[in-house]
DNA sequence: CGCTTATATAAGGCAAGGCTTAAATAAAGA
DNA sequence: TCTTTATTTAAGCCTTGCCTTATATAAGCG
């Protein structure tokens, strides 16, 4: 399944979303989707699945826990693509400068740590 | 369609990077994508439909030609949410630093006024 | 005017994907 | 070990979306 497909669903997106915070348990992540969302719990881990297998996300087994996390690969492939449109919104450019000038200092320090948020 | 949705087709996003070049018509987009996906006219049609009324796209008659042009603007909304995975590939941010950094005197030179900073 | 070229729309078929319920796997605790 | 909790897998239904062929619209030209 192609990246692009894989963030058509807004489930997945949610979940992405959700996972960027930080590491969540399967569990924790289904109360949330099953809240917003309307669907079981098993849905939940078909979508959880399709991230996995498409390299959006990783699990790590904790006891009967399965902790999800963020893999970056696929959305820097999805960012890739974008950049050859992004000569098309200059404002945006100039408004990330300054996002990066302000977040550099903030990425090195935590660059050490290496931990959530 | 959502954004994601519109860009989870192979063909839509071959489309829009034919479009990124500049200005095409229906006619010369049709004949390359027929050529690498073969499918039939129609198809393209649907395709550049799908597109302008989702807005990654916008129309321009000339004679009975149909000229088609990127829109950009669900692409910044695409973009927008990744922003908040970009801290998942520093390298690729201090990259894109670099680069913004060359581009910044550049625009400056052009803008011939103060910019931001 | 018709004929041709450029493009869009309509209708129908088929496949892919998402949801549900039911059942399997596996850790953990009484 | 039996039961409970956490999670995944399986099977089947049903919708959505893409493609095809056929047809419509409309400008340009002889």
């Amino acid at each position: 399944m192609h990246a692009f497909d894989v963030l058509g669903d807004p489930v997945r997106r949610r979940i992405l979303e959700l996972l960027a915070v930080g590491e969540q348990a399967s569990g924790d992540v289904s109360a949330v989707i099953q809240d917003e969302f309307g669907i079981s719990q098993p849905a939940v881990s078909q979508h959880l699945r399709v991230l996995r297998e498409s390299g959006f996300a990783s699990v790590r087994a904790e006891g009967t826990r399965r902790l999800y996390a963020v893999d970056a690969a696929p959305l820097r492939e999805v960012d890739a693509w974008l950049e050859r449109f992004r000569g098309f919104w200059g404002q945006r450019l100039d408004a990330l400068e300054t996002e990066l000038a302000r977040g550099k200092r903030e990425r090195r320090a935590r660059k050490e740590a290496s931990g959530d948020e």
